[in-house]
RNA sequence: GGGGCCGUACGCUAACCUGGCAGACUACCAGCCUCGGGCGCUGGCUAUCCGAGUUCAAAUCUCGGCGGCCCCA
């Protein structure tokens, strides 16, 4: 984008300064996504893909222990099948994309492609529940859906196309359906936290904000760089919505037919838009360890007159580290070894090993971190363990940096004054709300903030005064300006 | 719905106003190099969105189409 200093693949912009042209730039020039034929769709290159591979194999994983199962359903929905809950249409009809047309003839129904599965999925499930003994169904299936959005879309964040799990379960009692919540909350917490280094506020949301033709919604929301919500992973309590749209009932053991109680959850390709955001510098990504597709790169320094004698010691590293840990030895002769650090820091990976002559007299290595940039030397002999302890310290080091971020910029606020300033600042503003949808209009209508959720971890909306109407609080709301 | 701006190589850009061999940087390919923060050098490859008009001659002027971006409602 910019030539005129010499490094056409450098990020020309701050993120502190610039915040959506250096994300942008991140991603484009270092090879994660590009932008493809389709305006709004984006492709995923192997370095981001491999994170989406990494949270889809943890998350499936804990999904199984907990006894969720995969399936799969069709891309195609008929129209007279999704038209069936009005909420649910309302919801998503405008971003529906259709699919009218099969070679040169006209299809008599047109049929939807998946903004969500929920109606095409239920349909079966009409058809495979009978007896209390079918429950509980919890199945899941991971596939792309598509939402015809017109605001202009940000790669990662806002595409037409995106990657995600969606998790559809049915009960026979609501409180049997409701102790699912915190597991799988927790299943999310967990691979933001271990596998993303990414911290999150999990909590309620209001009505006015929940999934379209939920009884309740509940969601992570993490805070972007600058200080925006973005709101992760969610779960929704569909009550009987959806199963006495589409006839999902059972005889239960007394021999009463009853509907069925049903949930709904998901974590996309959106938070690696989050990860990317939240973690990255002016140099580029910074990818948590756990999901660096290269956790380690070798970059060896050396001259013609003392390739061999170098590349003998860099052999010999890679050897120790590589059956432990996802290694590159860049060993390309056509670059020089301070372009191969820019690459490579740009790219975010997160663990770089320098070795020149001097490594090689005193049988060390030159470990730099990427997320501090902090240069230590290493004894050959230890590496495999030093390394492990490294790559541990940058992924708690991300975690701590992202975490003081959100907490540093969330304020209780107790009255409206506090409030509006507090988002006029940036940040999130935790506020006594009375839970009418009037003052929670009126705090978008005159601060541009909505309400993300309602934290779990901040309790005592008792004796407090909605900070709009005055009248008695009922909830503690997390209100942020929102992607 | 209304208004504006812009389409030159992988990318960024010059030439456009005032018509005359389409130039630089980068990338890419081949080779060299003294290669510790995008090192330096030699050689090579690639482009005027599509169509029509005006003209001896069109990237340049005119018209139409297609595509992209921005602003307003």
């Amino acid at each position: 984008m910019d030539n005129k200093d010499g490094k056409p693949e450098a990020i020309t912009a701050k993120k502190s300064d610039n915040f959506s042209e250096w994300y942008v730039q991140a991603l484009i020039k270092s090879k994660f996504v590009d932008y493809s034929a389709v305006s709004g769709m984006l492709v995923y290159r192997p370095e981001c893909y491999f994170i989406w591979d990494c949270i889809k194999n943890v998350t499936d994983d804990l999904f199984k222990k907990n006894g969720i199962q995969d399936a799969y359903f069709p891309m195609l929905i008929p129209e007279k099948l999704f038209d069936r809950e009005s909420e649910h249409v309302e919801g998503f009809a405008p971003e529906v994309a259709w699919v009218t047309e099969a070679g040169s003839s006209k299809l008599e129904e047109r049929l939807a492609i998946r903004p969500t599965s929920e109606t095409i999925i239920y349909d079966s499930y009409a058809k495979w529940i009978r007896s209390w003994r079918d429950l509980p169904l919890r199945l899941n299936q991971w596939c792309s859906v598509i939402r015809w959005e017109f605001k202009h879309p940000t790669p990662l964040l806002r595409t037409r196309e995106f990657l995600w799990n969606e998790g559809h379960t049915v009960f026979a009692t609501k409180e049997e359906a409701d102790s699912e919540r915190d597991i799988v909350l927790d299943i999310y917490g967990y691979v933001m936290k271990e596998l993303l280094a990414l911290p999150g506020i999990p909590g309620r949301k209001t009505d006015k904000e929940k999934f379209a033709g939920a009884l309740a919604s509940y969601s992570i929301e993490l805070m972007m760089p600058d200080k925006w919500a973005i709101q992760g992973p969610d779960w929704h309590s569909d009550g009987q919505n959806f199963s006495k749209a589409f006839g999902i009932k059972f005889i239960d053991k007394e021999g009463k037919e009853s509907y069925v109680y049903q949930n709904t959850f998901a974590i996309t390709t959106r938070i690696i838009g989050a990860l990317v955001a939240i973690h990255g510098d002016d140099r580029g990504l910074i990818i948590p360890p756990r999901v660096a597709m290269t956790q380690i790169v070798i970059v060896p320094i050396y001259t013609n007159n003392n390739r061999s004698e170098v590349m003998n010691h860099a052999n010999g590293v890679y050897t120790s580290i590589s059956g432990k840990f996802r290694t590159v030895l860049d060993d390309r002769d056509a670059y020089s070894p301070g372009w191969k650090f820019s690459e490579w820091e740009l790219r975010g990976v997160p663990l770089r090993l320098e070795i020149g002559m001097k490594e090689v007299q005193d049988k060390t290595v030159r470990a730099v971190r990427r997320d501090d940039g902090t240069r230590l030397n290493i004894v050959a002999g230890e590496l495999p363990q030093r390394v492990q302890e490294l790559l541990g310290m940058i992924h708690s080091n991300l975690y701590d940096r992202a975490r003081a971020l959100m907490d540093s910029n969330t304020h209780a606020a107790d009255s409206y004054d506090e409030l509006k300033q507090t988002i006029k600042d940036g940040g999130f503003a935790q506020s006594p709300w009375c839970g009418s949808e009037q003052c929670e209009q009126k705090i978008k209508d005159d601060t541009g903030a909505k309400a993300t959720n309602m934290p779990f971890n901040v309790q005592g909306s008792d004796g407090k005064k909605c900070v709009v109407c005055g009248s008695g609080a009922k909830y503690i709301v997390n209100f942020a300006k929102s992607y």
